[in-house]
DNA sequence: CTGAAAGCGCTTACAG
DNA sequence: CTGAAAGCGCTTACAG
């Protein structure tokens, strides 16, 4: 049914060999022979067959892409961004993104082993980065490629893609202060540590000494309103937050907004994840441009042996509602 | 390196026809013979060859996962629960979940082309239903097997899964009605025509009337909150909603609040997919069961020749917040 | 510059 | 119940 490279050869009268290095642009094969196959190949509709390629090259043509097992729901907006960007460039090199997901740690490893020894896939990108993660150690030690979104913890060493959020939560404090005219922003994080939080406050913070102002970090509670209130009312002088993400800055918005209905308040947040549905013209994002990191962890599992980058760092931008 | 038939078939003394078929556990080969070689495949750590297999048998061990072209984000949590679920029934079948996903409807047309073709990929799933889809029209051209997320339009027909939005209309009103003890709920549609949306109202306009109520429809716009505050200074009898969808819920639920500070207002929306940050007790949420749509995709595109199920409708569960 | 041949690791019709 | 052989569609070392 589907033309074959065999097919190609006997109608030009080539060997396969022959039609196989011009097809893959071999210099040995003379450029006249290289178009002459190509055309042939264009009007019978040829396509390659990767189940055969594959088997022949020891190597599938797709890239494992690795979800975390405990994913936010939050979380779940960027991830389809990052998919986007990945399957772009892979598409481009004729590869194809492999999905790893699963409710349990086990259940990932096992579909990620089954990737490397089965499908023999070489390259993966991981859509986060923990620490004391198996399915890297499970990587490593199958000296396979591969990427996370998220630099590694201090000590660890690998190829990743990021945002530079210590920049990213000194822009939000910036465009607070000198956009939108706010004098005292607070600095809202959640209760966890993830290492962008850490960063976007360190930001925050350098800037708040940069203006010689006295910074204020709040953190607000997953179940607690009572907690949010309480801040609020301790801190009239508050008119615009920094927070570390829009979640987190929405529910802060929303809880001024009722104990103050007649005061404004800008809020800056993170990941541009909300519908507009909820936001109006004082809730702004910073937008860490999933499809440009997704891409970047492409570029990096593919680069050439001649460049070495370990890392690339993808810009975002303030959006404002 | 990785241990092959041929290794298990050299190591017993038997051939390798012989041990392909004791591993698939074809009948022409003795139970003990069977047992015998999986034990030893077991010890040498034998992985078949997915390339190799497919190869020969003319097709991918993949399942295509196509996304829609213009997903809004708010769908994005939704889909990543689906893929739970497709890749949890995929890894049972050792099979690969393959995503095709794009910034244009010719980008994903491209992306399946090339999976049919070149990756010999034989099933899809789409996690979306639209008419006048041409990535359908490619499908079915190809013969390949394919189920939608989501019920064909009228006048169409091919495998599908699908929530009872009918129910779950009714069942969110009744909710209100029956459990919150919510007097006169109003129905909050977007400016969208989704058939989810139509049937979610159907199912409420007849609860309202086996309830003898009279029902009130209001459709909240994207982008101008004046005209939801104007709907509820209209409406002061309204103690509960009956929302589309999650976000159109909360937009209202905010308003409310805004609007009348002491007063609470129970709202229910559909597809569970706000963090708990953003809500509080009074609003609920019927989960559309992501995962478990997932699952029976993937169920409904391997069913054995003997049953022929057109569709499979997945149950929601209301969730209190 | 081109070709004949071997091989990648499976499955399965054919033969016994 | 088991085996020898052909074949799936490629790539590439070897030869000329």
């Amino acid at each position: 049914m589907m033309a074959t490279i065999r097919d190609i050869a006997k109608k030009m009268g080539l060997s396969v060999s022959t039609v196989s290095r011009a097809l893959n642009d071999n210099q040995r094969i003379s450029l006249q022979t290289r178009r002459q196959v190509k055309e042939v190949a264009e009007a019978l509709g040829y396509q390659p067959n990767y189940n055969a390629r594959n088997l022949t090259n020891q190597e599938a043509n797709s890239v494992g892409v690795i979800f975390p097992v405990n994913n936010r729901v939050v979380d779940n907006i960027f991830y389809v961004g990052l998919l986007r960007g990945i399957n772009e460039q892979l598409n481009a090199r004729n590869y194809v993104l492999a999905v790893a997901v699963g409710e349990s740690s086990d259940q990932v490893l096992e579909n990620v082993r089954s990737m490397i020894n089965r499908a023999q896939i070489k390259r993966f990108i991981l859509l986060y980065s923990h620490v004391n993660d198996p399915v890297i150690d499970l990587l490593k030690s199958a000296s396979v490629e591969f990427v996370t979104v998220g630099k590694p913890a201090a000590g660890q060493d690998w190829l990743y893609v990021d945002n530079d959020n210590v920049e990213a939560g000194a822009d939000g404090t910036r465009y607070l202060m000198k956009k939108l005219h706010v004098s005292t922003p607070v600095f809202a994080e959640s209760t966890n540590d993830w290492p962008y939080e850490v960063d976007r406050k360190t930001g925050y913070l350098r800037e708040m000494s940069l203006a010689k102002k006295s910074p204020v970090v709040f953190s607000v509670p997953d179940n607690d309103d009572s907690v949010v209130n309480q801040f609020i009312e301790e801190n009239p002088q508050m008119d615009g937050v920094v927070a570390v993400d829009d979640y987190t800055g929405l529910k802060v918005y929303h809880r001024f907004k009722l104990l103050h209905p007649g005061r404004e308040i800008e809020v800056v947040g993170y990941n541009n994840s909300l519908p507009n549905e909820l936001t109006d013209q004082h809730f702004h994002s910073v937008d860490l441009n999933p499809n440009e990191m997704g891409r970047a962890a492409v570029k990096l599992l593919f680069q050439p042996e001649t460049e070495k980058l370990r890392h690339i760092i993808v810009s975002h931008i303030i959006q404002k509602s």
